[in-house]
DNA sequence: ATAGATTTGTCCGTATGTATG
DNA sequence: GCATACATACGGACAAATCTA
């Protein structure tokens, strides 16, 4: 681990432990260089990343400010999967596969991103249950070019952390869309749900790290059930 | 305007323009450093703004791409105001004042945030409409001591741009919740829904730049009208 | 109201490490 | 192996904002 990264663990934790109170400021830039006896460039790059996280606000002339922090429910930001926010969450669930089978390449996909019409994809359906009810069915196209099968013991768990770890593929980023929908066939179904009724849809297109396309996914979600959180900062209008 | 917010403008408007093609590589760290007559650290700044836009994804050893970004509906992330999300997407609405009001800090602010049961609130209940229909009910509480009053022509246009330009209210982050609830009854009065249908509701506590709280907004939308987009990055898990 | 000390913001030049082709 | 490009780190300099005496 990098010495910026680890140092950002270490005021985290002093943060989340109370030895950095909310509200108190935190030893300068300076004083925190000499402190871990490194420069202040590096001091600085891991307080960015408190920044970005919602630990703490920085004020030029007065110092750096801790916030009162949060737990959030469902970060939208940062790509964080189904079984990490489980695991986070302690939420008790079952993963159910629906359908795990190799297709040729979907028709909304083909000329998107680099898809060709003789490409195969892995057609992923699973539901995620609490307390035995369907909250969530989730729907991946998973390029096969770059993963040519996910065994079912993978898909129950987590298959991002398969992709990461096993397969040492590299996310890098994603769009996202968020809608409210007309429950489908399959919504009705999976989750008892009546033709009227809404769910919102979270779909999403997935890129490695050196910019290839691979997943494409939906998520629909119960209302009632659906929630989610983020930390916002204000982005300077740059093209005043 | 920093160098490396110029830089960054530069670069993104190279980009737009196709100077710098989408999947090509931009020039080098170093290039660039020399042709804008900055250093490399200068030049990393920008590209860093570029890369949480969403306009490039570096690799080390290979250089930095262009991403074939864009055209989001909605962007939570970033506070965008609605003023601003009309402008860029020139839909052409209407916002008309249903309240503005002085009132007592309401029951649910009180305590949270440092704030008094003494203090003051102005109420703003506003309805955007498109091709006359109610799109959205935004509901804002703000803080007195900091906003004094709100004329109704403000109102009418952006609150965020008088606060900013006029009162010269730097504005820092912001927590925000979404979730799908049953519509309330000024929901079904003013949007002409049924008992039983949704609206999402985001509701949202803004923070100026000096961690004062200032503001809380509900902000409901019609399920059929809500959409919203956005980037993200993988964030990389430290706590493994 | 002013001056000085403190703290963060920006920028530079250099050095070393690591990944890519 | 080699050149190229990005990643990390250091130390220094000055500016701008804030606080205090």
């Amino acid at each position: 681990m990098n010495k910026f990264e680890k140092i950002y663990l270490d005021i985290e934790q002093k943060i989340k432990s109370g030895e950095y109170p909310i509200s108190s400021l935190i030893p300068s830039e300076h004083e925190l260089a000499k402190h871990y006896g490194v420069s202040r460039e590096t001091i600085r790059k891991a307080q960015k990343l408190l920044l970005e996280n919602g630990f703490i606000q920085k004020k030029q002339g007065r110092g750096s400010i801790v916030l009162d922090y949060h737990r959030f429910s469902l970060p939208v930001s940062g790509l964080v999967s189904y079984k990490e926010l489980q695991l986070e969450q302690n939420i008790n669930s079952v993963t159910r596969i629906i359908q795990n089978e190799k297709i040729a390449a979907p028709d909304f996909l083909i000329g998107q991103n680099g898809v060709k019409a003789t490409e195969q994809f892995i057609h992923l359906i699973r539901t995620r249950e609490i307390n035995e009810e369907v909250m969530i069915i989730d729907e991946d196209y998973i390029r096969c070019e770059v993963v040519e099968h996910i065994p079912n013991e993978i898909a129950e768990d987590s298959i991002y952390q398969f992709f990461e770890d096993d397969l040492n593929l590299i996310i890098g980023y994603a769009t996202k869309d968020f809608i409210a929908e007309k429950a489908s066939a399959l919504d009705i179904e999976l989750m008892n749900l009546n033709p009227m009724d809404y769910v919102i849809s979270v779909s999403s297109n997935v890129f490695l790290e050196d910019t290839t396309f691979f997943q494409h996914s939906i998520s629909h979600h119960r209302l009632e059930k659906f929630s989610f959180s983020e930390f916002a900062r204000r982005k300077p209008r740059l093209n005043a």
